[in-house]
DNA sequence: CCTATCTCAGCACTACTGAGATAA
DNA sequence: CTTATCTCAGTAATGCTGAGATAG
C-alpha cells in the first residue's frame, strides 16, 4: 500500500488515526449487523424459520396473544409485513389466527402447542448463534455490549 | 430455561420476566443499525453525499490511490456496486478515474482537491451525526462501544 | 366523519450473484 | 488456459408508503 504521501495533509486527529473507516461507529455497526443478520438467518433457515418467526413467537409467549397491530408494535415488524409473517407461521401451524369477537376488524393471534415447541428449539439455535456472534467477548463484555446497545436503542426509539 | 406460563398474559406490560426480544444482541444490533443508517444517510444527503462516498474518499486519503478492486476490498463496498459509486463521485469531480498504464484492466482512482475538501466537510457532518448517535453514552462508554464493535467485526471478518 | 385494522401492490436501498468483455 | 478486472443486469431481503375494504 502506498503510504499517504503527506501532501500537506492536516492528518486530523493526529493522536492515533490508523483508519478513519474503522473508527466510525455507524460503519462498524452496519457491517457487523450485516454479518450478524446473515449468521442468524442461515442458522434459523436450518430450522425452517426466519428471524421474524422468532420475534412473533417469543412475543406471543412472553406477552400473550394479541392483534396483528399489537404484535407489530411489540416486535417492530411493520404492519404490512406482519401479514406475510403470520401467513408463514399459520401454514406451519405455529400460531392460530381467529377473528376477535369484540372487534371485527381485528384478528387475535395465539401461539399453538407446536409453536411453543418450535420456540424452544429456536431459542436453543439462537443461543448457539449468539455464542458464535459474541465469541471474542468475555461474558462480562457480552453483558456490557448488550447493555450499551439497549441504551442506545432506547434513546433513539424515544427520539423518533 | 424459564417457562413461565403466559397463556393469558395482559397486553403490554410491566412484566418482570426478561423480554427475550430485548436481550438478543442480534436484534438490538440490526434495529440500532437501521436507525443509525437512516440518521447517517439523511445527514449526508444534505451534503449531497452518501455513506459510500465517505468510505471511498476516506480510503483514498488514508491509503492512497488504488484500483476499483482494491477500493472495494478496503471499503467493503461490493465490486459490482463500486462502479456506480465511482460514477457518482466522478460526476461531482471528487475523484479521477484513469487507466492504469501498467495493467490495462485496471482503473486507478485518485482523490481530487475538491474531493479532499468534500471529505473534510463530510468528516464534520459525521462527527455531529455520531454525537447524536452515541448521545446517551459517556466518552469512555463510546470508546468502549467502538472497541467492542471492532473486536467483533475483526473476528467475523477473519472467520468468513 | 374520522379513525383503526388488515391486506395488497409497489418503492428504495442494500448485499450479492452471474455473466460478458477485456487483458494479464 | 486460467485468472483478474470492470461493467451491467438482475435477485432477495428489508423497511416503508399508500390505498382499498371493513369495522369501530
Amino acid at each position: 500500500m502506498t503510504r499517504a504521501e503527506a501532501t500537506d495533509m492536516p492528518d486530523d486527529g493526529a493522536l492515533k488515526t490508523p483508519d478513519r473507516l474503522r473508527r466510525r461507529a455507524s460503519r462498524l455497526l452496519s457491517q457487523l449487523s450485516t454479518r450478524s443478520d446473515r449468521l442468524v438467518n442461515e442458522g434459523l433457515a436450518e430450522a425452517d424459520a426466519r428471524k421474524w418467526h422468532y420475534a412473533v413467537l417469543a412475543s406471543l409467549e412472553d406477552h400473550g396473544p394479541g392483534s396483528q397491530a399489537t404484535l407489530s408494535r411489540r416486535t417492530g415488524i411493520y404492519r404490512s409485513d406482519m401479514v406475510g409473517v403470520l401467513n408463514e407461521l399459520a401454514e406451519r401451524h405455529l400460531v392460530e389466527r381467529a377473528p376477535d369477537p369484540d372487534d371485527q376488524r381485528r384478528n387475535i393471534i395465539t401461539i399453538s402447542a407446536q409453536g411453543r415447541r418450535q420456540l424452544g428449539r429456536l431459542d436453543k439455535v439462537l443461543d448457539d448463534l449468539h455464542d458464535e456472534l459474541l465469541a471474542p467477548l468475555s461474558p462480562a463484555e457480552r453483558d456490557q455490549f448488550v447493555q450499551l446497545l439497549t441504551r442506545l436503542l432506547d434513546y433513539h426509539a424515544r427520539t423518533s
